[in-house]
DNA sequence: AGCACGCCGACT
DNA sequence: GTCGGCGTGCTC
């Protein structure tokens, strides 16, 4: 008998063994599909990991229903990632697949090709008699006669009859058609239904075919540019891993386009990743441009068929030479990967928070090089503590790029002391009179102006003036954010919308207000304040349709917006050629965050928005406004001085024992009842105690401690660097099992966030 | 995560 | 007498 161990998309640890009844033998085998009875009425689709010959023992195995493939759909080196990530992360393997496989190939029939409907001409008028015939036919239809007469110019087929060769004619699709004669589906449709012309369909891909690549259309590296590229493919020969460390806009990206051609004409593959869908949308054309349909695009906003075929190609003899993607284009197959790029490498969105597994792309796409023999370049402006650290450390190679590129100079960045301005009556908004003007100056001169607020909204609370009572949601611990637009209330950790109350429920006075600034309100505020300037706000609100990033950041780059107004996505490396003036309209909010990394990434933030300033033509200017103008981490971001920024935190972290001097884990426990969360999170801190001694903090409540109805505990786990971490999995594994198997707390969900950020 | 089983309150 | 509330246990 055969047996075959199941990767099935369930949040459960480990494998299912099932029979392979004899039809199947040698169909099923490693990284083929196949479809699987589990529990009393569910199929899955599951992914085979092993075949065997050994019947499990005290199971009743069941037999594999169908196979789906007949070739693999993961590649042994993505199950060897998978095991990794769900050892490391420690993740069910079921919720790595999930993560992993388009939603089409995780569905039995999930995969729908795309076909196109095309008409054509019917044989028998393809002559040049045949048309005449057609055409007296129509008679005296102008609209049909003018759709035909389209059809025939478009086809070719007015030209081929001319010249007595019926041989080239093109193929015509509807929408071409009625785009082409303006008319309607009607009109093709009469002349379907007289039989001059037929439909027909077409299966067509979706993917990205077209361009040869061109590397003529490569931009010369300037000579700090072409050093930095040296300095790399040398640090390459000895090290695994290299950090870019290169000022913003210094040209990172031209220096990346050089070493993926190196790459491409060493038979390599490239992975590319970034932080941001918005992003990709700069970056993907310029890459467009020279490597053509060698570049494939993946992230969470391309349709899932389309991420199904890019999956697939990427398994054919012919894949993609470049993926640029987001955080889940690590997980896609690579055949003969060299090179992966992370660029921003900073970034915190490269770890995935919810759900499980909460891994980092960096991390993991390390690991994959490794795995594969690929060599790894990390690249940003501002590097994160941990990969700085490893870079000093003689771990990672460092290359620096200290000059931007072609001269531009770095801004100068003003502080604004908003709180004695406002003592002082001189400011009621949340714009300085500072600020005000050089925005106006900008407008009024032709230039452009980027304000950021890293707060999405009208407001991020609503307050009763008579007795302080403030909306909270009725699921989660937080106060509601005002939202204009839609004349709501919303919780930003459930989605929840709640109207907006005329009178304060409490004590039923009128006087509700709103507390703090969101980008909505500072859009109103602009709008009101230049009235003939074209505003634009960027922000999740601004951006959740299909194609608004893309509107919003090409509006702006061609100059068609004057002031942009948005949360972090606008500092994420957009290149714009005419921003003379950046505001930072509340630094404080970003400083004063409960949270060991607040400090670096509000430095990280400010130095990122900053960088926008002042590209082409002149030395930009970014306004920020602080209450603490004193702050000496003011002082790092006006000399953009990132060494200094990190003597000090690495000495924090040194002497407070954070990463990367320990490794850090968080363990978190929710459930309905605030009493049994309580008395579950003290006993596995007890437990842990046990083992991890004074490793062991808290159980405590965290920022928001209650989240969709339920309620959160924290437990961090701080372990000196090398310790045994696969025996300290072990140890966290058995006491997450330890306390589902206590009665008392078995409804209680304990999960872990490995490398938290 | 689903889903069934199973044991207690408001309905025909 | 039944429908359905969500606690508990299981899924190869």
């Amino acid at each position: 008998m055969t047996y075959a161990d199941i990767i099935l998309p369930v949040p459960l640890d480990g494998l299912f063994t099932y029979s392979v009844p004899a039809p199947m033998e040698g169909q099923v085998r490693f990284g083929v599909r196949v479809l699987v009875p589990f529990g009393p009425k569910i199929t899955h689709v599951g992914v085979v990991a092993r075949v065997h010959g050994k019947a499990p023992e005290g199971i009743a195995v069941r037999d594999i229903l169908r196979v789906l493939d007949t070739e693999p759909v993961v590649t042994a080196t993505q199950y060897r990632l998978w095991q990794w990530m769900a050892d490391y992360y420690m993740a069910p393997i079921g919720d790595v697949l999930k993560a992993a496989l388009p939603a089409g190939l995780k569905a039995e029939e999930g995969y729908k090709p795309r076909t196109e409907l095309y008409v054509r001409l019917r044989p028998e008028f393809g002559s040049a008699r045949g048309l005449h015939v057609a055409l007296d036919m129509i008679g005296r239809a102008d609209r049909q006669r003018a759709a035909f007469e389209t059809y025939l110019s478009l086809s070719g087929w007015a030209a081929a009859a001319d010249s007595g060769n019926g041989g080239t004619v093109a193929e015509v699709t509807r929408d071409e058609l009625l785009n082409a004669s303006h008319t309607t589906t009607a009109i093709v449709n009469a002349l379907v239904k007289r039989g001059l012309l037929e439909t027909y369909t077409r299966e067509v891909g979706r993917l990205n075919t077209g361009g040869e690549p061109d590397f003529t259309r490569m931009k010369q590296l300037g000579e700090a540019q072409q050093r930095a590229y040296n300095e790399i493919m040398f640090s390459f020969l000895k090290k695994n891993v290299v950090l870019l460390h290169g000022v913003t806009s210094s040209g990172k990206t031209e220096i990346y386009i050089h070493l993926i051609k190196q790459a491409i004409e060493s038979h390599k593959q490239v992975l590319y990743l970034l932080p941001e869908i918005a992003l990709t949308v700069q970056i993907t054309e310029r890459l467009r441009r020279v490597f053509g349909g060698k570049l494939g695009i993946y992230h969470s906003r391309y349709s899932d068929n389309e991420r199904v075929e890019i999956w697939r190609k990427q398994l054919s003899a012919a894949p993609y030479d470049v993926i640029l993607g987001a955080r889940s284009a690590v997980l896609l197959p690579f055949a003969r990967l060299g090179l992966v790029i992370v660029d921003e490498e900073h970034e915190q969105s490269f770890k995935q928070q919810d759900p499980a597994p909460r891994y980092h792309a960096r991390s993991t796409a390390i690991m994959l090089a490794q795995m594969t023999g690929a060599k790894t370049l990390l690249g940003t402006a501002t590097p994160s503590l941990e990969s700085y650290h490893s870079a000093q450390t003689g771990k990672y190679g460092l290359v620096r790029l200290a000059q931007r590129y072609k001269g531009i100079e770095l801004p100068e960045i003003r502080i604004v002391d908003v709180k004695d301005l406002r003592r002082r009556k001189m400011m009621k908004g949340p714009l300085s009179p500072m600020l005000m003007a050089k925005v106006r100056e900008a407008v009024e001169g032709g230039r452009q102006a980027i304000l950021f607020q890293n707060r999405r909204g009208f407001a991020p609370m609503v307050e009763c003036r008579q007795c302080g009572w403030v909306p909270r949601c009725e699921r989660c611990d937080v106060s509601l954010t005002l939202h204009r637009r839609t004349n709501k209330m919303t919780c930003h950790y459930c989605g929840a919308a709640y109207d907006v109350p005329q009178v304060c429920p409490a004590c039923g006075s009128r006087e509700l207000h709103t507390r703090g600034a969101g980008t909505e309100k500072i859009e109103d505020r602009v709008c009101d304040a230049f009235p003939e300037a074209r505003v634009a706000r960027m922000d999740l609100d601004t951006t959740r349709t299909n194609g608004a990033y893309e509107r919003i950041i090409d509006d702006f780059a061609e100059g068609r917006t004057d002031i942009l107004i948005g949360t972090q996505m606008i500092g994420k490396g957009l290149d714009f050629d005419r921003v003379s003036v950046v505001g930072i309209l509340d630094a404080d909010s970003m400083m004063n965050y409960p949270d060991f990394r607040a400090y670096e990434q509000a430095f990280m933030m400010m130095a990122q928005v900053s960088g926008r300033a002042g590209r082409k033509g002149g030395r930009g200017l970014v306004i920020l406004q602080t209450k603490s103008p004193d702050a000496p981490l003011l002082d790092y971001v006006v000399r953009n001085d990132y060494g200094a920024l990190y003597r000090e935190m690495i000495a924090e972290r040194q002497a407070f024992r954070y990463p990367p001097y320990t490794h850090l884990t968080y363990i978190y426990m929710k459930h309905r009842d605030e009493t049994v969360v309580d008395h579950a999170a003290n006993e596995m801190g007890s437990m842990l105690r046990r083992w991890f001694g004074d490793r062991v903090l808290g159980p405590d409540r965290p920022a928001v401690a209650r989240v969709k109805t339920l309620c959160i505990r924290k437990i961090v786990l701080k372990l000196e660097l090398g310790i045994d971490m696969a025996k300290v999995r072990q140890y966290l594994r058995a006491a997450q099992k330890a306390m589902a198997d206590d009665p008392r707390f078995r409804s209680v969900q304990t999960y872990f966030d490995v490398d938290p950020m």
